[in-house]
RNA sequence: GGCGGGGUAGCUCAGUUGGUGAGAGCGCAGGAUUCAUAACCCUGAGGUCGCGGGUUCAAAUCCCGCCCCCGCUACCA
C-alpha cells in the first residue's frame, strides 16, 4: 500500500470562492479519491491563506480585527468544499497554532543554514496602498512624480527585510529539472521555469516590518514572514512537521496548483527545503484555468460566478463531472451553462442514465434479481475484455494527472455497453430464448458495475445510488473489488432514475453579488 | 524584444520515426428501432489541415519566410 500525499493550493480568503477554486478542489479530490479507491494510504490536504497585507487592509475596511475578517471569509470556503463534496483529510488555515509553529520550524532551518541575512528592501512604496510595486507597475507622470496601479503616489523607500539567499539555488534547481523532468508538469511549465531561473536568480525578501499580520520571524521582532515562506510552509504543517512521524507524509507527492503560481511552488518552494534539508515534493502539476465566454473571471466583469449556485442548480455530481471531463487539465477551459447542459444531457442523462434505465428496468421486469450470467458469446467476451482493461487506462490518466483522460475511457466502455445491448437486443431475445436475454443483461449489468465503480471518484454520490441499484455491499465498491463479478440471483431495488435531462433553452445568469 | 506553445470539419479538440481514401465528441440532417430519461443504434453532411515557398515518388506530419493567438520574462497573492 502506496502512500499519496496531495494538496491544492491554499486559497487567499479576501473574497468568495469562484469557479476556478472549485476546479482545483474537485479536481485534487478526484486524485485523492481515486488513490483511495484503488487501496492507497491517502492525505488531502487543502485550506486558505491568511495573511498578508491585503487581508490586514481588507480587515480594517470591513472595520474587523484580521482575525475576524478571515473566520468570516473563511466560511465560505469550508461551505464550498463540503457541499462539493470535497474530501480532505484536513482544511488548513495558516492561522492556525501549529502552522506558525512549522513555518518557524522551516524558518530556522534555513536560517541555520546560513541562507537568512538581514539587508534593506528597496522599491516604490505607495503610503495610502501601504504596498510596495515594482518599477514596471508604476507609472512617471510628466510632472515627475510616479503613481501605483491604483492611482496612489508611490516614494522611494528602503525597509529593513530578512533575505533569502536564493542565487544559491540556481544550479541545484537546474540540476532538479534536468534529473526529474517530470517536477513541474505540464512540461511546458518546466520549460519556462527552467528559462526563468537561468536568466539567475536574486535573493528574496522574505520578511517585513510595516505590517504585522503574519507569522512572527523567530528571534527578530517585529518581523513577519513575508508571504511565500509562510503560505508555502503549510504543505509541511499539513504532514505534521516538526514532529516526529511527518516523514510519514513529507515529501508530498503532489501539489495541485494553478499556472499562476507555478513559479512560487517549482522555484522558491524547492530552494527553501532544499536550504532547510527537507526532502522536496514529488511533483508539481500546474492546471488551467476556467474562463467564461473566453474571459477570465473577475469581480470587475460582473461574471463571477458562485460555484455552490452552480452545484445546487444541475447538482454536485454533475457539476463535478463537466468539471473533470471537459476541460484537458493543464490546459485552460471554457464553461457556460449551455455547455455544462450539453455536458450533463448527453454523457450523463443520455449515455450513462440511460444506459442504466434500459438495463435496470429489463431486469425489473424479468423478476427483479441479478439474472444468471449464462454463457458467454464473442460479444460477452469482447465488452468483458474492454470492461477489464479499463482500470490500468484509468492508473495512467490517475498518475498523469488526466482526470479527462480517465472520464473518456470510462465512458467509451458506457458507449460499447450500450452498443452491446443495442445490437443483442434483449428484449427480443426475451421472447425466443429467455436465457440468452438473461446474458445479455448480466454483462450489461456488469459492466455497469464496473463503470460505476470507477466513476465513485467523480461522482461520489450519484455512483452510490447506482451501487445501491446494483446491491454492490459498500465493501466491494472500491478497485480491488472490481474482479468481484456480480451475483446471479441477488435482488435488486427498483430502478430509479440518476441524472435527469437538464433544459437549456433559458439559461438564467447565476451571478454573485459583490461581497 | 528574448524564450516556449499553438493555429486541423459550425464548436471543442485528437492526429510528428512523413505514405492505405484526413479523424472523435457535440451540434445538424436522414434512417432504423422501441428495452430505456423523445434516450440507445446506423448513415451522411465533406474542413485550402493559418498563408507562401522548398525537400521528397509521397507532407497536416521535415526545412525556410510571413501572419495571428497564448504562456513565461521575480517579490499583489
Amino acid at each position: 500500500m502506496t502512500r499519496y500525499y496531495v494538496t491544492t493550493a491554499i486559497n487567499y480568503p479576501n473574497g468568495a470562492p469562484h469557479i476556478g477554486h472549485a476546479y482545483e478542489a474537485v479536481a485534487t479530490d478526484w486524485l485523492a479519491r481515486f488513490a483511495r479507491a484503488d487501496g492507497r494510504d491517502v492525505r488531502f490536504l487543502t485550506g486558505t491563506d491568511e495573511h498578508g497585507l491585503k487581508i490586514a487592509q481588507a480587515a480594517r475596511t470591513a472595520g474587523l480585527a484580521p482575525r475576524a475578517y478571515v473566520d468570516r471569509m473563511v466560511e465560505a470556503f469550508v461551505t464550498m468544499a463540503d457541499r462539493l463534496a470535497i474530501s480532505r483529510d484536513r482544511f488548513i488555515r495558516t492561522t492556525d497554532p501549529d502552522h506558525a509553529r512549522a513555518a518557524q520550524a522551516l524558518w530556522q532551518r534555513m536560517a541555520d543554514a546560513g541562507d537568512l541575512y538581514l539587508d534593506r528592501y528597496a522599491g516604490w512604496y505607495s503610503v495610502r496602498d501601504e504596498a510596495f510595486y515594482g518599477e514596471g507597475e508604476t507609472t512617471l507622470q510628466a510632472d515627475g512624480t510616479r503613481l501605483a496601479p491604483t492611482g496612489t503616489p508611490v516614494a522611494w523607500l528602503e525597509e529593513e527585510s530578512w533575505f533569502f539567499r536564493l542565487s544559491r539555488f540556481q544550479q541545484p534547481l537546474l540540476d532538479l529539472y534536468a534529473r526529474q523532468p517530470d517536477f513541474v508538469q505540464p512540461a511546458s511549465r518546466l520549460n519556462e521555469m527552467r528559462a526563468f531561473v537561468e536568466m539567475g536568480l536574486r535573493d528574496l525578501s522574505v520578511s517585513r516590518t510595516s505590517f504585522d499580520w503574519g507569522v512572527p520571524v523567530p528571534g527578530s521582532p517585529g518581523h513577519v514572514m513575508y508571504v511565500w515562506v509562510d503560505a508555502l510552509a503549510n504543505y509541511l504543517t499539513g504532514a505534521g512537521f516538526p514532529d516526529a512521524g511527518c516523514d510519514r507524509w513529507w515529501p508530498a507527492d503532489l501539489h495541485v496548483i494553478g499556472k499562476d503560481v507555478v513559479r512560487f511552488h517549482a522555484v522558491y518552494w524547492p530552494a527553501f527545503l532544499m536550504s532547510a534539508g527537507l526532502p522536496l515534493p514529488r511533483r508539481v502539476f500546474g492546471h488551467g484555468f476556467i474562463l467564461n465566454r473566453g474571459e477570465k473571471m473577475s469581480k470587475s466583469a460582473g461574471n463571477v460566478v458562485e460555484p455552490v449556485a452552480l452545484a445546487d442548480r444541475y447538482g454536485v455530481d454533475s457539476f463535478r463531472y463537466f468539471l473533470l471531463r471537459s476541460i484537458a487539465f493543464g490546459q485552460d477551459g471554457e464553461w457556460s451553462h449551455e455547455a455544462i447542459a450539453t455536458r450533463i444531457n448527453a454523457e450523463l442523462a443520455n449515455d450513462l442514465g440511460n444506459l442504466a434505465q434500459r438495463t435496470l428496468s429489463m431486469i425489473a421486469r424479468a423478476g427483479g434479481r441479478v439474472p444468471a450470467r449464462g454463457e458467454a458469446g464473442p460479444a460477452e467476451m469482447a465488452l468483458m475484455e474492454k470492461a477489464q482493461t479499463l482500470l490500468s487506462h484509468c492508473r495512467e490518466a490517475h498518475a498523469a494527472v488526466r482526470p479527462d483522460l480517465a472520464l473518456d475511457a470510462i465512458f467509451a466502455l458506457v458507449a460499447a455497453t450500450n452498443l452491446y445491448v443495442s445490437e443483442r437486443a434483449p428484449w427480443s431475445l426475451r421472447k425466443t430464448d429467455p436465457a440468452a436475454a438473461d446474458t445479455v443483461l448480466w454483462h450489461a449489468a456488469e459492466a455497469i458495475r464496473r463503470i460505476a465503480i470507477l466513476l465513485v471518484p467523480a461522482m461520489p454520490e450519484r455512483m452510490a445510488r447506482l451501487l445501491d441499484l446494483l446491491a454492490i455491499p459498500e465493501d466491494r465498491r472500491n478497485f480491488i473489488a472490481l474482479d468481484c463479478e456480480l451475483r446471479s440471483g441477488v435482488e435488486l431495488p427498483s430502478p430509479v432514475g440518476l441524472f435527469p435531462r437538464v433544459e437549456t433553452d433559458q439559461p438564467e445568469r447565476v451571478t454573485s453579488q459583490p461581497v
